[in-house]
DNA sequence: CGCCGACTTGATGCCACTCAAAAATAGTGG
DNA sequence: CCACTATTTTTGAGTGGCATCAAGTCGGCG
């Protein structure tokens, strides 16, 4: 897997199958540009309207959506390789924003295009189908946290996946890595108040089960903490496809 | 819209796009059988092996995640004309079941077909990402509900998609339905307590909101149910594809 | 008729929220 | 480099929403 100076897209979608030269060069082409992007520059807005999604390459983002008392449900945590704005470009989506979480570095390619390719390409069809299975069951993960989980597992069980997410794109190791979260994003995406986090936090360091402090997470016993949280990686492992 | 009488799959695609007659056809002979299922026979399995997922045709379903302690997260109810187990084909989801809530129709067909058409009639898999992303749309909602609504609210909110999503596919209107839910199955989508669910109903019935008795919903003011829930059906409507 | 699943209601307690405010940290301009 | 400010983190006290425990009612069905 020697490619981590070819196209952003190309990385992304040989995680779930593996790409003739040929298969990579049409991907290649498809990138339009790579853009850079400050804090507050949200992007939904930016594909909306001309039809581009984008891979995040450097930084953080997330999407989350607002409710009409202000209130915030990040929904996830966007890290590199991850799309941006895919599904916007094919439902409505109401209101879903996606914000930099850190300066990040994107490349925006047009979807069109994409489909376009799908057809004479068809396994890449695939590979996207499978890319966005991928993020809906990451979701779904997410629910069940925050239906059933108690506070504490479900702040260890976030965690677990971050690094489990992380270590998979080269950002870290499961458990031990960097991370720009703020408490106050902790409580929006884990369904908690931030006071309530910081409690929570407290707790799992006291433990000894998870330290969060100046943007970087360890973790002590891996295996011990996904027991106690409920942690299978397994909806996160990409898996062959036709 | 009269094809009632034709295939499922066209159905549901037929609501992202327009089909010519030559792509109608070409979807109807996808399908492979009908089967009737009861209540008891979950389908997590069936797809997995053959590489088939289905569409529903007549009754409930519903999807959900055990966890070890025993405490289930439901993540969706399935009505006529949605996908079943399409996901699953995609991606792992560790341990996503699927069971019919009534006595069900099916139509079943393969993934592998449903991927080599798009390939001859690409705007099909427009259709289908849109189909895949409007799920996610729906999960994402119900995400939000549990983790920044209130019980109250997120009852009210669940009622409203519900019907909306019901009237979509000619099951009755959105503020008077059908519904086959027990308590219980509502404390486990809403990350409730059953007890706690049968307090809220009392409530909302003794406020004039809403009334969910015998297997039935009315709804009283659904524009003031609305804005009380924070309910906006914009994420429901299928919207036009390239 | 007796059983069982679904629904209902009351009492009690805890988990997590809110309100309030201080301490630590980071960012900014003089 | 330091004063000043904004953000983030931390802690305490009090409250409340929702869970749990307990038990009774209703309706369907063998």
């Amino acid at each position: 897997m020697d490619r981590s100076h070819s196209n952003a897209l190309t990385q992304k979608l040989s995680k779930f199958l593996d790409l003739t030269a040929r298969e990579s060069e049409a991907l290649a082409s498809l990138a339009r540009r790579q853009l850079t992007l400050k804090t507050d520059q949200g992007l939904s807005e930016q594909g909306q309207a001309n039809h581009t999604a984008f891979i995040l390459t450097r930084g953080w983002a997330f999407s989350y959506i607002l409710l009409q008392d202000g209130s915030r449900q990040i929904v996830d945590f966007r890290v590199s390789g991850d799309f941006l704005g895919l599904r916007g470009l094919l439902s409505p989506m109401s209101d879903l924003f996606i914000e930099p979480l850190t300066d990040i570095e994107v490349t925006e390619f047009q979807i069109d295009a994409l489909l376009e390719m799908g057809t004479q390409v068809p396994r890449l069809m695939s590979a996207i189908l499978a890319a966005l299975a991928r993020d809906q069951a990451i979701t779904v993960e997410h629910l069940v946290s925050i239906g059933r989980r108690g506070a504490l597992e479900r702040m260890a069980h976030f965690f677990l996946e971050l690094g489990s997410r992380l270590e998979e794109v080269g950002q870290g190791r499961k458990d031990n890595y960097a991370c720009p979260l703020t408490q106050y994003h902790l409580a929006d995406a884990l369904g908690l108040s931030a006071i309530h986090v910081n409690r929570i936090l407290r707790e799992l360091r006291e433990e000894g089960h998870l330290t969060f402090r100046k943007g970087e997470v360890f973790i002590e016993d891996h295996g011990q903490l996904s027991t106690l949280a409920g942690f299978d990686p397994g909806y996160l492992k990409p898996h062959p496809v036709f």
